[in-house]
DNA sequence: ACTACTGTACTGTCACGATAGTACACAAAT
DNA sequence: ATTTGTGTACTATCGTGACAGTACAGTAGT
């Protein structure tokens, strides 16, 4: 199975964090469903080169959020509701990166127009990204 | 002289390079001119609340990235080709986390329509908090 | 001269994220 | 039964950002 997801180690964001994200934004998206299960520490520890006690704080997170649940010697299956909780979640953890950026563009004193030219070009260019 | 700039403690981007960014701000906005002084290690510290060593630190790099320079004795005064540097500076971070936000959006497999959406609506809030 | 400022340079200490390595209880496949 | 793979829990080490405290050379105003 190829993963989907991919670390950033110089973005600021921890990244057990980042790990838990990535987790949460496959569930919100369906690449994986309730009742399925998640990839194992040492698996994605290995996929991602990072170490498998930060993957495995990432998976302690993912369970306090009540996003997955352990099966004893088997490992981590996604719970009931996650999907709804998630998709929830990741609206407001993008809403809120993009209030930060505005904020601190706000604060710069950079000019409203040239901020919005900003915004256009790199949207369009996210998306061309995108195909 | 009332201060115009803010700390974030939870941002992740670390103090000293907040204050750097924040200098830099100021200078691109032309808030503070070529040949004036910017605020002391001591005073800076206190009006944020923060370490002097912290505002040291940021001001070491704001010498590096030759924005400054000092006057012994006396204090640290913008440099004469700053205002450019830090303008270009300032849309080139704004930008990269323009970037970062985009791609973590486009990573977690939201919608086009529902990013546009959201963003739409927080520049519009953006602006309103700037009036 | 004295005082009150400048920047600058140290030494420690602390919290936190990340790493390495080890160990244990349990389940599944052979 | 043995082996392999689960999660989980430790200890220890390292780098870094931020803090506290101290010290020193230089300038400006008195």
């Amino acid at each position: 199975m190829p993963l989907f997801f991919k670390i950033n180690p110089s973005n600021g964001v921890p990244v057990y964090e980042q790990v838990t994200r990535q987790v949460m934004f496959a569930i919100a998206s369906g690449v994986i469903k309730p009742g399925e299960m998640i990839p194992s520490v040492r698996e994605l520890a290995r996929e991602l080169a990072i170490n498998p006690n930060t993957v495995a704080r990432a998976f302690r997170e993912l369970q306090d959020k009540q996003v997955v649940h352990p099966i004893r010697g088997t490992g981590l299956t996604v719970s009931k509701g996650a999907r709804q909780k998630c998709q929830t979640a990741r609206t407001r953890l993008i809403r809120d990166r993009l209030r930060d950026v505005l904020e601190e563009a706000r604060q710069s004193q950079l000019t409203d127009d040239e901020l919005e030219k900003l915004i256009n070009t790199e949207f369009q260019n996210s998306k061309k990204r995108n195909r």
